[in-house]
DNA sequence: TAGATTGTTAATCGATTAACAATC
DNA sequence: TAGATTGTTAATCGATTAACAATC
């Protein structure tokens, strides 16, 4: 059980872990209190021994022949992911993307808060991008440290990813989730999350080539 | 030799395909005409033998000492993609998220083209997204089957994805891209891929979580 | 109690890494 | 030729799945 703690939860599981959280939380609106592992899996179309050892890794445990109670559970989930805790953030790019992300409602659910947004472009400046102030870059390091913020978001051009990347590091954010369709260096002590919509596109592609391929 | 063509890519290598194609270009252009393993291997920050696997899997020999011929490996693997088919799609939700993704720059390297965009808000309807038609979704199915579009993108709201996807089928539609924050369910006959911020987000926060707990 | 589910250990599977002969 | 790199086979590693005793 030591060795448990010790051993660090399989990336994979940490990616359900959301699909488990919105899953329960509609569980727990419906009035449900307990549930148990067979019937998530049900659900959610996995291996019930998986999901047993997805919500193990977050130290949750139930009663044999009656399940988990919901309302813990998705307190764990969320201690788990950090989410109890302040997640503001800075985002650096002040187009569509940044401006779709700011609006997703993906991240309500998981509870990231972007407080300032950034752009190079003097026009963008000065504006708001749904309602979040668009500032100078030459205030992003210092800002960063004044108001102790830890999670940047890179949503501008490839050429332009490494240079943000390099002064949110400078102004002591810790955890960077990259949009650029380019691989970042950080340093060994930063956080680095990459969404690669080219992998994705590459995944996508190459499987309806071999499906629409004649055999 | 019969048997690595029946064994499938690793999905993984898969994933890493546009990371060399990128790199590969940029040599290319640089004025380079063979590279080896170990140096792209260098560059990338990959394992030697890792990269040669890749490469094999996309059927791509090369020669020992000397390496592999650049401009032979950027075709190969984008015949491998399915990069030199038409890649056309349709993107419903005429949001930031569509917006963005139309004008990804990581897209035209890739070589998708939305063709026409689809919403539900008559507000929307006849206007444009970065250029592209926004046309109502009742003209979907339809369309979709006239023109022989194969691609869809998903960037809705959770709640409208499922019926959306179900029309993309009804449509005729083989691969679905599905970036609104759930679960889709399709035939087995089409392909999905599915990009789940909220799990990326998971991943983010959870090791700077780690990082910033006291030990 | 009987039976379903948990917790845990073992088996399987697949990807990555290591080792090494073949080759240019 | 000597040496670097390819192609290929074996070893390692980690995640998933299967098996089964414990338990409510």
């Amino acid at each position: 059980m030591d060795q448990a703690k010790i051993r660090p939860i399989p990336e994979p599981s940490l990616r359900r872990l959301p699909a488990y959280l919105f899953y329960l939380r509609r569980m727990l609106a419906g009035g449900r209190d307990v549930i148990s592992c067979p019937h998530i899996a049900r659900d959610l179309h996995l291996d019930p021994t998986l999901v047993r050892k997805d919500l193990e890794a977050t130290g949750m445990i139930g009663k044999p022949k009656v399940g988990y109670p919901i309302p813990q559970l998705v307190g764990t989930i969320e201690e788990f992911l950090g989410l109890h805790n302040t997640r503001d953030a800075f985002l650096v790019g002040a187009g569509h993307l940044g401006a779709a992300l700011i609006g997703y409602e993906g991240f309500r659910e998981i509870g990231l808060n972007v407080v300032a947004a950034f752009d190079a472009d003097p026009a963008k400046v000065g504006g708001q991008l749904r309602g979040i102030s668009v500032l100078p870059m030459d205030k992003l390091i210092e800002l960063a440290q004044r108001m102790a913020v830890h999670i940047g978001i890179v949503t501008v051009p490839a050429a332009a990813a490494q240079s943000v990347a390099d002064a949110m590091v400078t102004g002591g954010i810790r955890a960077i989730w990259n949009f650029a369709p380019t691989h970042l260096r950080v340093p060994e002590s930063v956080v680095l999350e990459e969404v690669q919509l080219s992998s994705s596109l590459a995944v996508l592609s190459s499987r309806l080539n071999k499906m629409l391929a004649p055999e």
